[in-house]
DNA sequence: AGAGAATATTCCTGTGAAGGAATATTAGGT
DNA sequence: ACCTAATATTCCTTCACAGGAATATTCTCT
């Protein structure tokens, strides 16, 4: 629960995003995955491991390759964390919270006057 | 499409995360956040800031408070990217791919040596 | 064992972002 | 007009982090 830090800050920046996003179509090669980017290797490497160390994706070692795939948990961790802000997209959410708000501020204001 | 970047680094901040947590059950003043959290104003003020150019947050001014309050939008988006690694929660993802990803490694292990 | 891929790690440097403290701004009440 | 509350902004310092370049590691093949 609290390893959202990790997953966000992993994911919020800008080439780590990138890789994120070509993993989602399949498991690829560090190589493979600095071409497709234009990176270099070893700011690929970096941010993979830094997106390892998040949890965010694992490591098969084949040969002299290292095979990096996504991990399911984070996602499903963002996904469940992004379900509790559900009442936010129901259309009511936009107008209505202000106005109890209002009325509550309305309400201290009487309230302090006596 | 390209607002991911600044909606995730927004929430990477621990303390942004705590105040959009807590906004999500209604909106709040700024002094209000700020008691929540154990935050100072001032820090409470520039997070909020943050909060608001990245557009997760609106202000609505009532005399001298500030009201913030979560925008939809931002969370939306996150939502419909999220939903773009729908088939990595199916169980299938796990064991599959890399099945698939060890053929094609030998493969061109064979194709090498012709 | 030696050579050459594929990958990881280290060191360095610059930049951006967060907290603290102080100060500026704006609005309400008397 | 003044005092006070609520909020925003500025300046400063510190620290994490990203990229570049060079180097270390690990594996395969002959």
């Amino acid at each position: 629960m609290g390893m959202k830090k990790a997953t966000l800050s992993a994911l919020a920046e800008p080439n780590r995003l990138r890789i994120v996003e070509l993993l989602r179509d399949k498991p690829l090669t560090v190589g493979e995955i600095a071409m497709h980017l234009g990176l270099r290797q070893p700011q690929a490497s970096k941010h993979l491991r830094v997106l390892s160390d998040a949890g965010l994706v694992e490591v098969q070692a084949i040969a002299n390759r290292r095979i990096y795939k996504l991990r399911r948990q984070p996602f499903i961790e963002l996904k469940t964390w992004l379900e509790s802000f559900h009442h936010i997209w129901e259309e009511r959410f936009d107008r209505l919270d202000d106005y109890l708000r209002e009325l509550q501020v309305k309400e201290k204001k009487h309230h302090d006057k006596d």
